[in-house]
DNA sequence: AGACGATTTCGACAGCTTGTAGAAGTCAAG
DNA sequence: CTTGACTTCTACAAGCTGTCGAAATCGTCT
């Protein structure tokens, strides 16, 4: 996959959290309201970002509109679950490494995993 | 945490394999050996490795031998569950990316997923 | 003690990634 | 056609990783 630095994690949240495709000066302003410290970014330094992450495959852009929008291409969850499957595709024994994750969890999150076992066991 | 460059990544992979610490010159034949590639790496090279890899807090070298010896600090199967927290960190609903996560596995890791659960119930 | 071989430490350098942005090109509207 | 917004191109500094050579060190053998 392809790992995400400080800045380029910060675009696509705000990506992930958009309903709508964002153009380049949008998330400039909402990078700076995020962070709330009156830094703001040159609006070539986030369409750089825009432009790696979408060689990256994880954002795409409308070019019919004048100013580009962008949006990611897959959900958060979907993203996340690839980084999961990433780290666990290094492992060779995957159980021991579930059991001990299973460890670690909450029990509300051991519970909804057993709700979830439940429901896809028919499949 | 630290993510680890390919040939570090093979370094623990040996490191964690062994049961004995390791010398510089026992990875880089084993390094050899592994490739086939009849690509010798300079020690030096194995070392330069190593003290990043100490660094890092992966592994920790004993100085009292003169070749110095090398073990990884933790197990392979916990610096992957290392690596799911952190990638699950990123996320803030964990149990929508435990959902589609969970739909990914294969069906004997999901029965033993569901054996792992029931063990850990009682706690 | 002195020399020698094995080891370790200290830079060093190239290539890639990421943050950051100026300069220059392009495009739509007036 | 001029202007202002938007995009593309190019660049550079840091940091990370692979890769070593040169120099310092350490134990040992004579």
């Amino acid at each position: 996959m392809a790992s995400l630095g400080d800045l380029e994690r910060s675009v696509m949240d705000l990506l992930w959290d958009s309903a709508e495709p964002l153009t380049a000066n949008d998330l400039r302003d909402d990078l700076a309201a995020l962070g709330a410290d009156a830094k703001e970014l040159a609006v070539t330094t986030v369409l750089t970002v825009l432009a790696r992450l979408e060689k990256k495959g994880l954002v795409e852009r409308e070019r019919s509109t004048r100013p580009h929008r962008y949006a990611a291409c897959s959900s958060r969850e979907d993203h996340t679950v690839g980084l999961l499957n990433e780290a666990l595709g290094t492992a060779q024994d995957r159980e021991a490494v579930l059991a001990r994750f299973i460890g670690g969890i909450t029990a509300d999150e051991a519970a909804s995993l057993r709700a979830i076992l439940d429901s896809v066991k028919s499949a």
